[in-house]
RNA sequence: GCCCGGGUGGUGGAACUGGUAGACACAGGGGACUUAAAAUCCCCUGGGCCUUGUGCCCGUGCGGGUUCGAGUCCCGCCCCGGGCACCA
């Protein structure tokens, strides 16, 4: 009899499973399709845990698939551009280029140690010009639409590094590399007009309601912020211009008593002049822009403003009100300027208070009077006008409507919608992205590189200093000649976000090398969209959103008709050990190389799909491992101990010629199927595979009472562990196919057929029959299932147990859970 | 503050649609085998009580409620994790 040896089995069926070709997919129309698609890795240099996890899941949800029938597009590859590379350049003067593609080919021998069923045919890196180049051609299509444009945005610029942080690399107003102050700089970037599809990308998550995590979605609506509400505008006094404000409360206009601006609002510098102390005033505006803008946005942040000298005029009551300049008003959102109404607003109420303004009543609630002079905070819930004209006494929800339609009739006001979504800053200043394909010329301004001249690649040698943008610094890179009239011209130096890049992976992984364009539309039709989606929660917004966004605008240029990248997502839990995330500067690191080395690639998969619901967080268990090792031991010696006897005898068998262990045996058999079935078709594999544990501890007690002498009880078992086999060949592939082997059959139990079960054998001949009296277990009784409520009621109430408690009391009535249970009512 | 999750033994987690709470595993205790150890196998393992039984009582964050019956449903709290947060 063999050991259990992993080492030996697991090189041997990967090499058998490289050489066969067996995870190569075609597009097949024969068969449905099924794409089974995991979050591609950043190549950091070693493959993580939670990668581990996150791609034993999607194997055993693309091998499940793959043997129900479906042809299963199973592709991995890498998100190959970013900052870490740069870093390391920096750092350690390696080129990012070299060290990227050193760690790829480390990662990826790591993966297939694993033995995950990838078509590694169809492996990409971000970084490969075939893959940017296309990335390239749908940018220059953005820009020709307007979906791609330039414009000068206030940006977190950190002074050492010299260039352009993203919003999530601001930690507490500092450059998380350098930690000097990051300030704020009004910078010319390249946006891609995701807002034009706030409402598109809003409604699309009705569609995934139930297929995705409610979470995620509750997410993306926070994120996409909808507001609904109207614009009115505000003549100013003593000028022909006017304020434009957004507001969700129109109902409360007439409680309007000053005006605040964003200090970045246009208008600022001409209203300050009409303040009599101008350049006083202007200083104080001045500090407030200078207020970083990572600052502003925290809450405890103090609350200022600065009264310009000018007024405008409510259009509804004729009054003057003072116009504010305020530090807490937000010039990318909405119009940058808001009406205040301190009585129903809380932040407007603290400002006013501050700055001794006045409060004015608008909306009463019921049974309250509200009273200025007493209030000590705004009342923002519903009631009815007053001080209003003629909305007096209205509800506030019908005045909201009946103040929209007076202001769109009069012509200075409508009804409209606000997002606090932003435009998508895709610029960066860094060398280890995709160039953006646009070039600089004096004479012609800024002119897109023909699609014939793309890609624009990058240089391959450029100074790594850690300060400025390398691209910069780079001549014949950037000095070139105009597309348009030949003269010379400058190169953009700005890369794109990383995100882009991840925006689409998933259209090119169904065409991987083709060359005519970013994908080819026939193998797109067939395997789009990705059926499961899995990954990290932490990709909810970021990734998620672009990813959907990307979609509608390659739809809108004619390249798809998907508009819903992924059907459905499973977000995985993190994996973590002593209770927190694993990290080097906490030394709690569990290295996936050391748990294989020690194990093999199927203990480790097992465990990670035992330990907890995919869904949860994962606590990591050196000796949790070592039970699951334990547990494929105990299986190996089951399904092997008897396996030259099995090998020489067929599969068909008289289930009625069985000895009672036999019998038993088929219908363990059979339930496991049917549990683990249904557990892997709702993704919940950890009690899928104690399923197969508990199994193995019945079979194991069997073990000695089966006749090993008897042909029929022989072909019975083989069949048995044959269908266990397959059952366990998406959890742990490799111990699979070498018991399958040596149960004497040829080839991979990928390409078997998921075991079918019969539902005969999975039905219980006795149950335990549970009676309670008044709602508590008295008794449980071994009764043949199937039995009539009659019998159970008889057998219920005549057992020797249930009579002790209800002798003397009268019977209120029997509630009966057909084959379960019996519940008696006694007074 | 708002919005999502979640709270079950010493631990990770089970429990279909309201019907036996604690499957499976880990840790712990006891035993078998062994000169010994490892490995393996067997038994016990939520708390309490006594009359040691096929026993009784309590027990799924807390307090109420609905129901014959609640971990599961409803109401009100507490705690933990995550997200958003001056968004007008």
């Amino acid at each position: 009899m063999h050991k259990y040896n992993p080492h030996e089995i697991e090189e041997k069926w990967q090499k058998a499973w490289e050489e066969s070709k067996i995870f190569k997919v075609y597009e097949d129309n024969q068969r449905p399709k099924y794409y089974c698609l995991e979050m591609f890795p950043y190549p950091s240099g070693r493959i993580h845990m939670g990668h581990v996890r996150n791609y034993s899941i999607g194997d055993v949800v693309a091998r499940f698939l793959r043997m129900r029938g479906y042809n299963v597009l199973h592709p991995m590859g890498w998100d190959a551009f970013g900052l870490p590379a740069e870093n390391a350049a920096i750092k350690h003067g390696v080129h990012p280029a070299k060290w990227t593609y050193e760690n790829i080919e480390h990662m990826k021998r790591q993966l297939k140690r694993l033995g995950f069923s990838y078509d590694w045919d169809r492996e990409l890196a971000t970084c490969d010009e075939d893959y940017y180049r296309w990335e390239q051609k749908i940018f220059l299509e953005m820009l020709e639409r307007g979906l791609a444009y330039k414009k000068k945005a206030p940006v977190n610029w950190c002074e050492k590094c010299h260039t352009v942080l993203a919003n999530e690399q601001v930690v507490g107003g500092k450059c998380w590399r350098c930690e000097s102050e990051v300030v704020t700089k009004d910078l010319e970037q390249w946006f891609f007009k995701i807002t034009e599809y706030a409402d598109e990308l809003l409604e699309g998550l009705e569609k995934l309601r139930g297929k995705w995590p409610e979470k995620v979605l509750v997410m993306q609506e926070n994120w996409i912020g909808r507001s609904e509400g109207a614009e009115i505008e505000f003549k100013i006094d003593g000028l022909d211009k006017s304020i434009r404000v957004f507001t969700t409360r129109p109902d409360t206009v007439f409680g309007v008593t000053f005006m605040s601006l964003a200090p970045e609002h246009p208008l600022v510098d001409e209203l300050v002049k009409m303040h009599p102390e101008t350049e006083k005033i202007m200083g104080e505006v001045e500090r407030l822009r200078k207020q970083p803008r990572s600052a502003r946005l925290l809450d405890e942040f103090e609350k200022e403003g600065v009264f310009t000298g000018a007024y405008c005029i409510n259009p509804f009551t004729g009054e003057k009100v003072p116009i504010f300049v305020a530090n807490f008003v937000l010039y990318e959102y909405g119009t940058g300027a808001v009406m205040a109404v301190p009585a129903h607003d809380q932040r407007d109420f603290e400002f006013a208070k501050k700055y001794k303004l006045p409060i004015k009543v608008v909306i009463q609630p019921e049974g309250e009077e509200l009273d200025p002079e007493t209030m000590t905070e705004a009342y923002e819930g519903q009631g009815y006008l007053v001080n209003s004209g003629q909305f007096n006494g209205m509800f506030n929800e019908e005045a909201k409507k009946a103040i929209i339609e007076y202001m769109e009739d009069k012509g200075f006001g409508k009804g409209t919608v606000t997002y606090r979504l932003r435009d998508w800053l895709i610029s960066r200043q860094r060398y280890w992205g995709t160039p953006i394909p646009v070039v600089y010329c004096g004479k012609c301004g800024m002119v897109p590189v023909p699609e014939e001249e793309l890609p624009v690649k990058l240089p391959k040698d450029a100074p790594f200093t850690g300060t400025g943008n390398p691209l910069e610094m780079v001549e014949d890179f950037v000095n070139t000649t105009c597309p348009k009239c030949g003269g010379p011209a400058k190169r953009e130096t700005d890369t794109m976000d990383t995100f882009v890049e991840s925006s689409w992976y998933f259209f090119r992984y169904c065409s991987p090398q083709y060359d005519k364009g970013p994908f080819d539309r026939k193998a797109v039709d067939y395997w789009m969209p990705v059926d499961q989606y899995i990954g990290g929660v932490e990709h909810a917004v970021l990734h998620l959103l672009y990813a959907r966004f990307y979609t509608k605008v390659l739809r809108d240029l004619g390249y798809t008709n998907v508009d819903e990248p992924f059907s459905a997502l499973l977000t995985q839990g993190m994996v973590l050990k002593d209770g927190r995330k694993m990290s080097k500067s906490f030394g709690n690191v569990v290295d996936p190389d050391s748990m294989i080395e020690k194990y093999g690639a199927d203990t480790v998969r097992l465990f990670l799909l035992f330990a907890a619901p995919p869904e949860k967080d994962l606590e990591w268990s050196d000796q949790g491992i070592d039970g699951c090792y334990r547990f494929l031991n105990r299986l190996w010696r089951l399904l092997t101990g008897h396996i030259d006897d099995l090998r020489g005898v067929g599969r068909d068998f008289d289930f009625a010629k069985l000895s009672d262990a036999g019998k038993e045996a088929v219908k363990r058999t059979h339930k496991l199927l049917k549990k683990v079935t249904a557990d892997v078709e709702k993704f919940r594999f950890n009690t899928a595979v104690a399923a197969f544990m508990e199994y193995t501890n019945h079979m194991q007690d069997l073990e000695s009472c089966i006749n090993w002498e008897d042909e029929n009880e022989l072909r019975a078992i083989r069949d048995c562990f044959e269908k266990v086999v397959l059952a366990l060949s998406p959890f742990v592939p490799h111990f699979a196919d070498e018991v399958w082997s040596l149960l004497g059959n040829e080839g991979f139990t990928l390409n078997e057929r998921w075991p079918e079960y019969n539902e005969e054998w999975t039905k219980e001949e006795f149950i335990t029959l549970v009676v309670q009296v008044n709602g508590k277990v008295r008794a449980r009784i071994e009764a043949p299932s199937g039995l009539s409520e009659e019998e159970m009621k008889k057998i219920a109430v005549e057992n020797e147990r249930i009579k002790k408690w209800i002798d003397g009391k009268s019977i209120v009535k029997i509630i009966v859970v057909p084959n379960k249970l019996v519940n008696i009512v006694v007074r």
